[in-house]
Order: C-alpha cells, then sequence, then structure tokens
DNA sequence: CAAGAAAACTAACAAGTGTTAGTTTAAGTA
DNA sequence: TACTTAAACTAACACTTGTTAGTTTTCTTG
C-alpha cells in the first residue's frame, strides 16, 4: 500500500468539493485553501483544473466498464448478473462517494476526454440492456418494456453516491440483499 | 391562457442552459445570447441570476409539496397512494423536464430560499415515508428495510427527467402503468 | 553536511464574471 | 400626434477566474 502522495490528496479533496457545489463552482483557491496552501501551489502536482476531473471520473467509468465486462461473460443467470451488478455500485458508492457524484454531475464538463467517456458509458449500458434483454427471452425477467426495467434499476444505482454516506450502519451486505430483493422482486406484499 | 412573457422566456432558457451545463457554468451572457438580446437587458425582467434559479426552482418544489399533501391526506390503499405519486412526477416531467435537473443539481446553489427549499423538500419526503410506513403496518408492502423501499422509489422518480424527453413515443399514461408495474412488483418473472 | 529535487511561495496576467448607470429606441395610449 | 412606459442598447465597474513566471523554502539522499 503506497501512502497518499499530495496528488492523491487534491484528487480527493476535490472530488468532495465537486460534489458538494459542482465542478463549475468550485474555483482552485477553494481546492488549495482546504489544503492549506496556495492555488499556484497546485500545478506542481496537476497540469490543470480539468486535469482534476478527468483523473476522478475516468478511473471509476474504467472500473465500472471493466467490471461489467466481467459479468456479462460470466456463465450465470440473468438475476445472479443482476444482483452482482447491484453489489459493484454498492461497492464504488462506498468506496468513493465523492467521484461518483463527479461521474454523474459533472461528465459534461470533461473537454477532450468527453468523447472517451460517452464510450465508455455507452459500452456499460449495452451490456447492461443486453442482460436485461437475454433474462426476458429466458423467461428470468418479465417482458415488460426493457427499457423501463433498465431506467427504473439504473437510476437507483446511480443514486446510491447520495444516499449511503448518510446511513453508516448498514453494512454493503445487507445493503446489497435488500436492495436486490426490491428492484428484483418490488415492494408488493403478496 | 396569458400570452408568453419575456420573464418566462428567460426562465425558461435558462432552465434549459442550467440542465446542459449547471447553474454555474451558465452566464448571464450565456442567457441573453439564446435570446439574441445584451445580458445588461436581461434585468429589465429580472433582478439577479439568483432570482432566475429561485424562481425555477420554488414553483416545482411548492408544486410537489402541494399535491403530495393531497395525496397524503386522501382516502385510498397505501399502493394507490403510491401510484398517485408515480403518475404525479411523471407528469411534471413531461411538462418540465428543464426545471426538473435544476431542482435536483442546482438547489446548493439557493442563498436566501435554500431553507425554505429544504422545508418543502423535508416535507415532501416525510410524507413519502409515511405512507409506506402505513402500508408495510396494513401488510400491503414488505417489510423490507422502509428507507430502502423509499430511496429505491423516489430515486428513480427524480431521474425521470433525464429520461422522458429521449423517449417521446411513450406517453405518460402507458408509462406511468408500466412504471408502477415495476417500481411495485418488481421485475422477475414468476 | 552538501546538492539536487520537490513543493511551497509571491506577484501578476488576461479573460471573464454579475451587475449598474445612463441613454436610445420601440410600442401602446390619450 | 404627443406622451408615457417598456425594453433594448453601450460603456463601464469592481471582482473573480485559471494559470504562468520566477523565487524561496523544505525534503531527500549520496
Amino acid at each position: 500500500m503506497k501512502k497518499e502522495t499530495r496528488k492523491d490528496q487534491i484528487i480527493k479533496i476535490s472530488a468532495k468539493l465537486f460534489k458538494e457545489k459542482g465542478y463549475a463552482a468550485v474555483t482552485m483557491r477553494d481546492i488549495a485553501k482546504a489544503l492549506d496552501i496556495k492555488a499556484a501551489s497546485l500545478y506542481n502536482h496537476i497540469s490543470s483544473k480539468q486535469d482534476i476531473l478527468k483523473i476522478i471520473i475516468i478511473s471509476i467509468a474504467e472500473e465500472f466498464t471493466d467490471k461489467m465486462n466481467t459479468i456479462h461473460a460470466s456463465e450465470v443467470s440473468c438475476i445472479e448478473k443482476l444482483q452482482q451488478i447491484i453489489a459493484l455500485h454498492i461497492d464504488i458508492a462506498y468506496r468513493n462517494s465523492y467521484g461518483m457524484a463527479s461521474l454523474n454531475n459533472d461528465w459534461m464538463h470533461l473537454e477532450e476526454q468527453m468523447e472517451y467517456y460517452l464510450e465508455l458509458r455507452n459500452s456499460y449500458e449495452d451490456n447492461f440492456r443486453s442482460i436485461i434483454n437475454r433474462g426476458v427471452e429466458s423467461r428470468e425477467i418479465k417482458s415488460t418494456n426493457a427499457e423501463i426495467t433498465l431506467f427504473s434499476i439504473l437510476s437507483t444505482l446511480r443514486s446510491l453516491y447520495l444516499w449511503i454516506p448518510k446511513k453508516e450502519d448498514l453494512n454493503p451486505e445487507e445493503l446489497t440483499e435488500n436492495l436486490s430483493q426490491v428492484l428484483i422482486d418490488g415492494i408488493r406484499n403478496h
């Protein structure tokens, strides 16, 4: 375990500030003040404000895309794949809830990397859609409009970063279990 | 039906720009350019940039809170109340998807009105929670962690604004029907 | 300890920010 | 037509923005 470099600290504190106020509203002087240094000193470690955003967003997006590829390729039932996707989102949201905020809300401020980001995101969503469609074919999943199914699950998972930091009493395993229940089998009592 | 004033146009185009880039990244000159006038001319109609944001957010928040009060007080089953809430979100997202973006993402840039906004939001959420808890007591709703149930439904509904503009083929009634199905009874085929 | 590198500093820049003051033009009314 | 008001304009303001240049301090290592 390498120790935390100054650059790591900058990324971390920036992600926190970006979550609180959004990328555009955070200034280099805000970031510097949070680390108790001057704004110009940041440039010994990062090359621009854009650079900070890029590092935050692309690393998470790549992790999602990689792990989704693994899940998509694995030989388990569709329902089990969905459970693994839910666990993946919960895991990342626990480890990096600040970064998740930027991924969701600040990606439009990427410049050169925007295209690459959108490729990663589309790849992720295509795999997700493919899993659901496969599930409908094999009759594991109801044949309600598959896009609605995808939308509903994905928007819940994408919002986890807002919710997890407030509920520290719940451990990831329990949350994965309960959330899978709710998303897959609904809330109505029979 | 009063005709659209210049102020209405400013609010509308601002909401659109706020959705695309976020409140902080949109300048008064951006808004003016979209209306083909100069930035200073905006001040004949609104008193500040803050003022625009306040008008966008508070009007929607009040509508949600009002209508939620009505639903909460009505004499129908909990499941029916949930369906009405889903219909309410879909209705507003269809009518004002730009404003919904600001409500979700830019509320932290409210200043004097932030406190009031948070009151409205808390009132809304408390009513929502109360409906779910009532449903658990009456055994209409599963007794899985009620906070997870609330979170899951609410985050799907809050994301509708992102999704509705892309799926114009689907009408509101059909969407309400299908989304209720997914959120209440889940996606697993039995 | 000496030397080189890493990381902080001060000072400044050019561009862009929200907003105001004062003026001109267009629209509506008597 | 004359008058009033609404809504546009130009010009400027004080301040903030991301970033660079050049310098000094602190840390690391032989």
